[in-house]
DNA sequence: GGGTCCCCGTTTTTT
DNA sequence: ACGGGGACCC
């Protein structure tokens, strides 16, 4: 990532792999022993940090490779590290347990599943399962899944589980009347669930390994013995499960190196705790601190713009960052009419760049496009359309996430792991066999009744007799279909049997028949994956390797590579750079986001400044920051005020282009004001206004109040008693009817 | 069992 | 606006 630096390094018994690093670099690669928490500013070399420290212990004899743990959050980031390790030393590195915490709990897990009442095939459940699964046992509980969504109700388990309670451990006051307060059972009831299925979700992994690091010190004893040196990637977006995993394991050696950022923190709301961060030294005994204060990304404008900005967050243990590059361009700040004109102005920025022949020449892949929410991709995507700009949204559907993909895997899971309810519960319609509503209650009901599979209930079933004609026929040919391939599996290719498995059961041919209708033209692409599915099965020893990898690992990356320009959302974009960084959006509502300030008021206001920070420091050279007088915002128009965030930016650093505000006043105490001529553009705002629209008893929504009934009608004025925010009298221009 | 209509929700997302 | 999911009906 760094440019400053050689990235190939000779060999490895000339430590020179030290010699192209900062001073304080430096101390954090060779401060091997004892706690020690590297804060690294963006752009300040914290992966060559990592890398160089792990090559540094095994090139000194400190420690062998599998003496050695390295935790990441991403994939991604894991990979990284491997390879950049591999590449500093000769040594063979594949002994080091470098992975995610999930997948480095998982290893643990499925080493001692037993010891805590799993067997050590276990599944992983995706999300998507583990809200049918909790929906099933809300159900069951007699609680309103209306009235309580299980996804709500998921997020709130996932939250105990980040902050490593299991069920008899939920603290008082934070089970409220979650669930008409049945929260703690429903969640004691997903894990003996989930215990009965031999399956884990993804909070689990974590949770189950600290559980039983705490139950079992024998165990965690041997761990202690395997780990020396800890080191953590991106500390500060640890939650307290992982926290409390790592210092258990730190305890015995007290050899651990935590890297992070506190004023990255942008995850907090998927229970990341930057407190992790700040109270490190407290936290480990004689902790040491080096600060990576030198950028080597960013121009000054740019830096001193992030700067600048974050030195408005209050809790922040605070560093300075510097750099040598002192030439740029300002950072540069427009303001438009709306969405579609900040779209224009993007795209035409980016063609005179790529098009100029006397500047430099930019290369489509350094320029980026950073939004705060994803709705706001769209206007872009249909300008570069229009403009035949090669682009690339970042982050959208995981492959994994695909229903096809994971409809074929829920069969590889059944095949390979009859018992798994889940998957069987999901193919054993698709396709369409007949099999309906009323003949999947019986088939549960029997299972649940004596406690055995859906499977092994739907064979008994089937050779008792007890399904309908038609339904016995089918699932008794899908039951023996699924022995056959099974059988097969001894003789023939894993990934040949997995494609005449969903050839024979018809499941691609369900995709076909799709592909033929007119109004289907996703179902070609759905059937390419599945072939790219198949073909990815062939690189793996075997199906159960495959599950692994899949449940853990499996990526997005269908990399369309090339030259595109990227655009994303920010919390993607944390970790990457580009030469060109555009910021769209910077309106308050959308940035700092309306519900962010509203869940979680000043805290919410510093993470979304931690995420505008994020932003500007993604970029090298250039950065354009805008923001628009009108915004359509679930087909209403609404028109913003410039974010808080603009006048965080200092004027010596900035450059407003032709906008309306007054450039002789200091940045901060300019007056934003969107008194914009409406073009020839009629502002389809009057929406709504029409008072006889509205009638008593009407359900409306309010962008800040919500959901609510109208009381009274007052002439313009309605009285309103919301869902959650109470009783309120507002113009009727103000609300939508719902 | 499958098609149709209505209601809800719509920030960020990894594993 | 729009898609997903559930209720309802045939």
């Amino acid at each position: 990532m760094q440019h400053n630096h050689a990235d190939n390094l000779p060999n490895s018994d000339n430590p020179s792999y030290l010699a192209n690093l900062n001073n304080e670099q430096l101390e954090a690669v060779e401060i091997t022993d004892g706690a020690l928490l590297v804060l690294a500013g963006a752009g300040t070399g914290k992966t060559r940090v990592l890398t160089t420290r792990i090559a540094h212990i095994i090139n000194t004899g400190l420690a062998y490779p599998n003496q050695i743990l390295a935790v990441t959050f991403t994939n991604k980031a894991s990979r990284e590290m491997t390879e950049r390790v591999a590449s500093m030393l000769h040594h063979d590195v594949s002994g080091m347990w470098l992975g995610t915490f999930h997948s480095i709990c998982a290893k643990i897990l499925r080493r001692h599943a037993e010891a805590i009442g799993f067997q050590s095939n276990f599944t992983i459940l995706d999300a998507d399962d583990q809200v049918r699964l909790l929906k099933k046992i809300m159900e069951e509980a007699g609680i309103d899944t209306k009235k309580h969504t299980p996804k709500i109700l998921m997020s709130i388990i996932q939250g105990y589980k980040d902050k490593g309670w299991n069920p008899d451990q939920v603290q008082s006051g934070f089970a409220g009347d979650f669930a008409d307060g049945k929260i703690v059972q429903i969640y004691d009831a997903y894990q003996r669930r989930l215990r009965n299925i031999n399956a884990m979700d993804f909070g689990d992994l974590l949770l189950h390994c600290l559980t039983m690091f705490q139950k079992k010190p024998d165990i965690l004893a041997t761990y202690h013995g395997f780990f020396k040196y800890i080191l953590v990637d991106e500390y500060q977006d640890t939650n307290v499960a992982q926290y409390m995993w790592l210092r258990l394991l730190a305890q015995a050696s007290g050899n651990i190196c935590c890297v992070g950022d506190d004023d990255q923190s942008i995850y907090s709301w998927r229970g990341a705790q930057v407190g992790n961060i700040l109270r490190f030294s407290k936290d480990f005994p004689n902790a040491q601190t080096v600060k990576l204060e030198q950028n080597y990304r960013s121009t000054h404008h740019i830096l001193a713009a992030a700067s600048s900005l974050i030195a408005n967050n209050k809790s922040r243990i605070g560093k300075t960052l510097h750099t040598t590059s002192i030439d740029g361009e300002t950072v540069r700040v427009k303001f438009l009419w709306d969405g579609d004109e900040e779209a224009k102005f993007v795209a035409n920025e980016i063609e005179s760049m790529t098009t100029s022949m006397t500047r430099e020449k930019h290369s489509m892949s350094q320029f980026a496009v950073l939004v705060r929410a994803g709705f706001q991709t769209r206007a872009f995507e249909e300008r570069f359309l229009t403009l035949n700009i090669p682009y690339k949204v970042v982050g959208g559907l995981r492959f994994y996430e695909r229903a096809e993909i994971r409809d074929a895997i829920a069969y590889i899971h059944v095949l390979m792991q009859p018992n798994n309810d889940l998957a069987f519960e999901r193919i054993i319609n698709t396709p369409k066999r007949g099999i309906g509503k009323s003949s999947l209650e019986v088939l549960y009901r029997n299972s649940r009744d004596q406690s055995i599979p859906l499977y092994d209930s739907t064979a008994q079933m089937v050779n008792d007799g007890a399904l309908p004609a038609k339904a016995g026929k089918v699932m008794g040919e899908l039951l023996n279909q699924f022995a056959n391939y099974r059988r097969m599996l001894n003789d023939v290719e894993h990934d040949k049997v997995v494609e005449q498995m969903l050839e024979e059961t018809g499941y691609l041919g369900m995709w076909r028949d799709e592909a033929k209708k007119e109004r289907s033209p996703e179902a070609e692409g759905r059937l390419e994956n599945l072939r790219e599915l198949i073909r990815a099965l062939a690189e793996f020893e075997s199906l159960g390797d495959f599950l692994e990898h899949i449940s853990l690992v499996m990526d997005n990356d269908q990399n369309k590579s090339g030259e595109m320009v990227n655009i994303m959302t920010l919390h993607a974009a944390k970790g990457l750079e580009f030469d060109t960084v555009f910021l769209p959006g910077w309106e308050e509502g959308l940035f700092p986001h309306q519900r962010s300030l509203d869940e979680s008021g000043s805290g919410g206001l510093e993470e979304e400044r931690r995420l505008a920070y994020v932003g500007i420091t993604r970029a090298r050279k250039n950065l354009f920051i805008t923001h628009a007088a009108n915004r359509r915002i679930y087909n209403q128009w609404q028109n913003s005020m410039p974010s808080r965030f603009l006048k965080e930016l200092p004027a010596q650093n900035v450059d407003i282009l032709s906008s309306n505000l007054n450039m002789s006043q200091p940045i901060y105490e300019r007056k934003f004001e969107p008194r914009v001529e409406p073009l020839n553009r009629a502002i389809p705002a009057a929406k709504g206004i029409d008072t006889n629209a509205f009638q008593m008893g009407n359900r409306v929504f309010h962008e800040k109040f919500g959901y609510g009934y109208i009381n009274n009608i007052n002439g313009d004025n309605l009285d309103i008693n919301f869902d959650h925010t109470g009783k309120k009298t507002l113009k009727s221009s103000f609300v939508k009817k719902s």
